[in-house]
DNA sequence: AGAAGTAGGACGTGGGACGTCCTATGACTT
DNA sequence: AAGTCATAGGACGTCCCACGTCCTACTTCT
């Protein structure tokens, strides 16, 4: 009653090949396309999807069952399917298992997890230093207010200040990232029994995030980001789990695994 | 036979509450985690993975369904199911699907794509400007001189140059995102019969790239990424499907780009 | 007219059957 | 004895059918 009683290896290196209900996949991506469906618009049923592609319903529930899992479909019980947003929040299981599963042996991974965090983030505060809504200040300053008084909250805060500022430049795509990026990260963290945050330090360091963009010196405010980064990274150091760990060379041997 | 019959709108906001299906879904992850499962171990048969978790086979199946979307599975048919790497080759479809869906009234989406590249690919290049294999000169320059050739190798090698760069800061994360960053805009724009990239061009921005990267200048490095990424940028505006639309602020009506 | 009840549509789950694909084992050939 | 081929069995792929649950929209009663 082990895993599975034949044979297998982990070395296997044969390639799953094409399989059918991919094909159904796509026949389902492409009828959204084809028709243009907006976000939210309702699908067909089920049973009329089956009959048009001519499989069994069970197939068709796979695909939407495949789609549903990247955010491409929304399923409502008793309702309907509708097509989705494909919005961050599909990743979420995808970018969770990525870092915990070579997690035992390597915590590099969520150091990739905030290094990325941190390009995106720098570059992204230094245009919109260079260009922003004069609101945007105050809107920042009062999450740092947030984040000085300790509790849930700071946690809340930190995170829509970061929010705030990928909002504003404008891009979808890197916003709803580096949110994903956080969001796993903590509960990455948590996961390993990583450091909390210490709020008042984050504070500062966010401060001095608002102060370069009320400057508009891009250069200073990327300065920030990356002062801000290296004391998280610190602090991580210092978790239980033992830190990151060095950045490894991608292909010569000289050095690590 | 239209779409739907019933009169659903668009404007339905009520959210998928969670489903039972899920609830399998995270169990056979957690089994993968707790067990410490390693990427290409086999998973237990859909049949006593089943009897396990006290559902039918159906329900496993669905759950894997989604697994394998994510890449967090790999299903080989009459073989056996297998950890799989979460590789970001999952997100494909998710990213295509994103990026085609509202393709039609916003082409902003394609410079979304190219606008995160760009952010990583600049912070990535400076820090392998301060630090990187000897060996990895000669490597790009072998990408340039083919580049220079015109033909289908050409983007092959258009690719792997980034790649090379992205690999060598030994991000395993930002690796696999600039990488599917690429080709989801390769398709994207092919798709949307955009302009295919000019070679001689495009080479002589890799070449300044790798000047910079000789000279070890960080910033430098930067500079010279982001005018590549002007350059992709002008071509597009150029292209058949009218350009990218200017960057619009994220909540008010102010300034832009 | 408003509210409660009801019929029907649509997804969720279960169980079973059969086809297809793959591997491993054993018989056969050289 | 070694290599090749045929075969049996395991595991996934697809299908069918039935029933449960949930939601909406219509009907009916007050």
């Amino acid at each position: 009653m082990a895993t599975c009683q034949c044979k297998k290896d982990i070395r296997e290196t044969r390639v799953a090949r094409p399989q059918r209900s991919e094909e159904i996949t796509k026949q389902i991506i492409d009828l959204i396309v084809d028709r243009q469906l907006p976000t939210g618009a309702p699908m067909p049923t089920e049973l009329s999807l089956a009959e048009d592609i001519g499989v069994s319903r069970n197939s068709i529930r796979e695909a939407v069952k495949a789609l549903q899992a990247l955010g491409i479909v929304e399923v409502r019980h008793g309702y309907g399917t509708f097509v989705g947003s494909a919005g961050s929040e599909a990743l979420q299981t995808w970018l969770l298992f990525r870092t915990r599963s070579r997690g035992s042996t390597d915590a590099g991974r969520l150091r990739d997890l905030l290094e990325v965090r941190e390009m995106i983030e720098t570059e992204l505060t230094s245009r919109v230093a260079r260009d922003h809504r004069p609101e945007l200040i105050g809107e920042l300053q009062a999450c740092v207010a947030r984040m000085r008084r300790k509790g849930p909250d700071a946690a809340v805060a930190d995170r829509e200040f970061h929010d705030l500022i990928c909002a504003e430049a404008g891009f979808d795509l890197a916003r709803e990232l580096t949110g994903l990026f956080w969001d796993v990260y903590r509960a990455a963290e948590g996961e390993m029994g990583g450091p909390v945050s210490s709020a008042p330090a984050t504070a500062k360091r966010h401060q001095a995030i608002v102060d370069a963009l009320v400057s508009g010196d891009a250069e200073a405010a990327a300065h920030a980001v990356h002062r801000h980064f290296d004391e998280v990274r610190k602090r991580a150091k210092a978790g239980r789990y033992g830190g990151f760990g060095e950045a490894r060379p991608a292909v010569s041997g000289s050095a690590a695994s």
